[in-house]
DNA sequence: ACATTCCGTAAGCCCAAACTTACCGTAAGC
DNA sequence: GCTTACGGTAAGTTTGGGCTTACGGAATGT
């Protein structure tokens, strides 16, 4: 149950930017950092929180450190989200056929 | 682009619950209460977030309200989702084929 | 060897948000 | 009518997390 890290990563605004700049490919720290209003390390922190959840990983060329998005984290969000998605449909779909009934109140107790 | 707004009301447990709950179908605001470890109120000020997101949507039966999961939220971050899953799987294809240049450190200024 | 570049980590601050208690409105049952 | 069940809202408290500054380590270039 990886993906409630993943949500927790990608809840942030942030981090998010710095997800969606992974989207192009693989980026240095220093890169993603030059194009936000936020410090380096700040960058460095959430790039980690973004591996623990599984949605990114890096590779060390030199003194730098290329991350990129990680397919598995995101397969694993769009499985969660699926199990939703399903059932929405089919509620969608039973309530438009025919409505239930409409539910007594329970008795004082 | 409400799937900001989306991510960030699923990255709390509580609210995860909330919603999770919701999948099995339309469930009034008590009965999700009763099954959570916090207050009523609490699940009421979860649900507003959800319902702000475009996760939920509500219908006043009676003096209870009942919430349901609304698809086309869920169908949005579904689509924001496949964004990454496409991109992330064309990188991996294009790393497999032939590693790139190995990127030349750039000279001091 | 030294200097430089790149990056991760520690410590500390500060604000957003999740929770509780208390209150009020509304609809249904007697 | 009154009472009871159900639920949204306000106010206040507290904890978690995102940020900065400062530091240390590792690899490259000269």
């Amino acid at each position: 149950m990886a993906y409630t890290s993943a949500l927790a990563a990608l809840a942030d605004p942030t981090r998010r930017a710095v997800f969606e700049r992974l989207r192009r490919g693989p980026v240095p720290v220093g890169v993603i950092a030059a194009g936000l209003p936020v410090s380096r390390p700040a960058v460095s922190q959430h790039l980690r929180v973004l591996k623990d959840a599984g949605l990114v990983r890096d590779e060390a060329v030199g003194t730098r450190r290329l991350y990129a998005v990680d397919p598995r984290g995101v397969a694993e969000l769009r499985a969660w989200l699926d199990r939703f998605w399903d059932q929405a449909l089919d509620a969608f779909k039973a309530e438009v056929e025919g409505k239930p009934q409409p539910t007594k109140r329970k008795k004082s107790r």
